[in-house]
RNA sequence: GGCCCCUUCGUCUAAUGGUUAGGACGUCAGCCUCUCACGCUGUAAAUACGGGUUCGAAUCCCGUAGGGGUCACCA
C-alpha cells in the first residue's frame, strides 16, 4: 500500500462520445460529483473516444452540454484543461503503447495476429462444444510483433478485489480472458486506456456501474503487471427498465437531451437520479445539489437495480415549477422552453400561408407545443401490411433508422424516408401519412419532412415510440 | 450455458438482531372547490421460498428460486 498521508480524492466519469448524452451517465456523475466535492477532492471528466469508427465530435460535444445542464462541472476536463490532461484518450495514444510495450517487455502481454475470421471460427467451434467462449491462446508463445496486443492471464489462481459496497469479489483467472490492450488500429481498448489514465491521472476511486464487475480481474491484473496500485472501487446499480433489464432505449426514453426537450427541470431530474440509490437518512425526497454533496454516503448506496420510473420525476418535477418559481420566474422559463424565438422563427414559415387570425396559429401548430398527440392506431395502419406482427416490426426499424438520423433536417429525413419506402416496397404515400399521424396526431399539417425536422429528432422518436406502443395493444 | 452481482409494498426506498416493518410516488376514498389541478386527510399494499444460528431474524449463515450483468479488435 501507498503512503498512509491524505491523498487528494480523485474520482472520474468516462463517458463514451458515441451516442446521445444517456442519463446512465448523468446518473453515474451524480454520485462521483457527490462523493468527490465532499471529499474536498476533484471530479474529472474524460472523454473514452478509443472507438474510432463510433466516436464523434458532436456526440461529445452534446455530453458536455448535457451534463453543464444538468448542473455537473468538473474540475477538470477537454474544454477546460487540467494538469494531468489531455483528457481525451484519443490524444494519450503514445502513452498507450509506451505502457503496453512494457508489458511485452515483461512477458505480461502478447501480440497476437489472429484474424477476426479465425477469432469467429474458435468462438463458434466453443459454443457448439457447449464450452466457455475466448481466445483459445493461439499467440500465446509466438513472438509476433505486429496484430494486436493481448493480456496473458494467468492460467490458474484467482484474482480477488474489493467492492466498497459488496466486499471481497473473487474470480477465477481461468474466467479471465487474454483480453485484447491494443487494437490494430493502434488504439488501446477501453481496459487498457482506463487502467493506464486512471494510474497516471492519479484517480483514488473508481465509481461506475455494476456491468464493470465482471472485468475488474482484467484490471486488477494490470494493476499488478504494471506494479501500481489500484484505487478502490464502488460499483452503482444499473439503472432498469420497468421489466427489470439495463435500462435502454427501446424501452426508455434514455437521452439526456430528450429530458431537456420534454420540459423537465435539471434540478428535478438530478434530484430523481439521486433517488435511484441513495435517501437521505430523514427521508428527505426534494434536495439539490448542493444538498446532495452534504449528505451522501457512499455505505448508504443501495444495491437493487431501480427501476427508472418516470412517474416519481414527474412529480418532483411539478414542485419544482410550482415551488421554486415565482410566477414572473415561470413566465420566462415558458418563454424559453417552450415559445423561443428560435423555434416560433421555424414553425411560422410553415403554418403561416394557412393562418386567416391569430388564433389560427393554435389550430395548425398545436402538435409543435402539445405533450403527446395520441390518436387512434387505426389512425397509421397500413392497407399493404395487414398482420399486426409484420407491421410492428416495420415501424421498430423504422423508429431506429430515425432515432440514428444525423443531420436531422428536411433533406436527410426525405431520403431516408423515401428510401426506406423503396427498401421495404411500400407506397410512399401510405407510409408519409401513417407517420404524420404519428408525429403530429392529425391528418393535415404542414409538409411532413419540414414538420419533422422543427419538431425534432426526439420528439419524433418519443411520439412513434408511443404510437407503436399502442399498436401493440 | 459458465462466472459474478442482486432480492422489503406496483415503483423508489427506511429500518445496520428486539418497530404495530416507516416514508415517498402511484392507486383508491374523503375534504377543499363552479370544473380540473394543486393542497390536505385517510385507505389498501412488502420482508421471494426453505432450512439453520439465536431467548429473539427483514437483518447473520446455507440452500433453492427469481431477476440482472458479463463472456468483442464497444465502452
Amino acid at each position: 500500500m501507498s503512503s498512509s498521508k491524505a491523498q487528494e480524492i480523485r474520482v472520474r466519469i468516462g463517458p463514451s462520445p458515441t451516442g446521445d448524452p444517456h442519463v446512465g451517465t448523468g446518473y453515474v456523475s451524480l454520485f462521483n460529483y457527490a462523493f468527490a466535492k465532499q471529499q474536498g477532492g476533484k471530479f474529472i471528466l474524460r472523454i473514452e473516444d478509443t472507438d474510432q469508427k463510433r466516436s464523434s465530435p458532436e456526440s461529445e460535444q452534446a455530453i458536455l452540454d448535457s451534463l453543464k445542464w444538468l448542473g455537473i462541472n468538473w474540475d477538470e476536463g477537454p474544454d477546460i484543461g487540467g494538469p494531468k490532461g489531455p483528457y481525451r484518450q484519443s490524444e494519450r495514444l503514445e502513452l498507450y503503447r509506451e505502457q503496453v510495450q512494457k508489458l511485452v517487455d515483461s512477458g505480461h502481454a502478447y501480440w497476437c495476429t489472429c484474424t477476426p475470421e479465425r477469432l469467429a471460427e474458435v468462438r463458434k467451434r466453443q459454443l457448439a462444444l457447449k464450452q466457455p467462449t475466448g481466445y483459445d491462446g493461439h499467440c500465446r508463445e509466438e513472438n509476433h510483433t505486429a496484430g494486436v496486443v493481448r493480456l496473458r492471464t494467468p492460467q490458474d489462481g484467482q484474482t480477488v478485489f474489493t467492492d466498497a459496497l459488496r466486499g471481497e469479489i473473487k474470480i477465477d483467472n481461468s474466467e479471465v480472458d487474454d483480453q485484447v490492450l491494443l487494437k490494430s488500429d493502434g488504439f488501446p481498448t477501453y481496459h487498457l486506456a482506463n487502467i493506464v489514465d486512471d494510474h497516471f491521472m492519479g484517480i483514488t476511486h473508481v465509481i461506475r456501474g455494476e456491468e464493470w464487475i465482471s472485468s475488474t480481474p482484467k484490471h486488477i491484473l494490470l494493476y499488478q503487471f504494471f506494479g501500481w496500485d489500484a484505487p478502490q472501487f464502488v460499483h452503482l446499480p444499473l439503472l432498469r427498465n420497468s421489466d427489470k433489464s439495463k435500462v435502454s432505449k427501446r424501452k426508455n426514453p434514455v437521452s439526456l437531451e430528450y429530458f431537456k426537450e420534454a420540459g423537465y427541470l435539471p434540478e428535478a431530474l438530478l434530484n430523481f437520479l439521486g433517488h435511484m440509490a441513495f435517501s437521505f437518512q430523514d427521508g428527505r425526497e426534494m434536495y439539490t445539489l448542493e444538498e446532495f454533496v452534504q449528505e451522501f454516503k457512499v455505505e448508504r448506496i443501495s444495491l437493487g437495480g431501480p427501476v427508472f420510473d418516470l412517474k416519481k420525476l414527474l412529480w418532483l418535477n411539478g414542485r419544482y415549477l410550482r415551488e421554486k418559481f415565482s410566477d414572473t420566474e415561470f413566465v420566462s422559463y415558458i418563454q424559453k422552453q417552450l415559445f423561443s424565438d428560435n423555434y416560433l422563427n421555424q414553425i411560422i414559415p410553415l403554418v403561416k400561408e394557412r393562418v386567416e387570425k391569430s388564433e389560427d396559429f393554435l389550430e395548425y401548430a398545436d402538435f409543435f407545443f402539445k405533450a403527446s398527440v395520441l390518436t387512434d392506431p387505426a389512425n397509421y395502419s397500413l392497407k399493404s401490411i395487414t398482420e399486426k406482427r409484420p407491421l410492428i416490426k416495420l415501424y421498430e426499424a423504422l423508429i431506429e433508422q430515425i432515432e440514428a438520423l444525423r443531420p436531422f433536417d428536411k433533406d436527410s429525413l426525405q431520403a431516408t424516408l423515401r428510401g426506406f419506402c423503396e427498401a421495404e416496397g411500400l407506397k410512399t404515400k401510405e407510409l408519409f401519412m401513417a407517420i404524420r399521424w404519428m408525429v403530429t396526431g392529425k391528418k393535415a399539417t404542414p409538409p411532413l419532412f419540414e414538420t419533422m425536422a422543427v419538431l425534432g429528432r426526439e420528439r419524433c422518436r418519443t411520439r412513434m415510440r408511443q404510437a407503436l406502443g399502442e399498436l401493440k395493444k
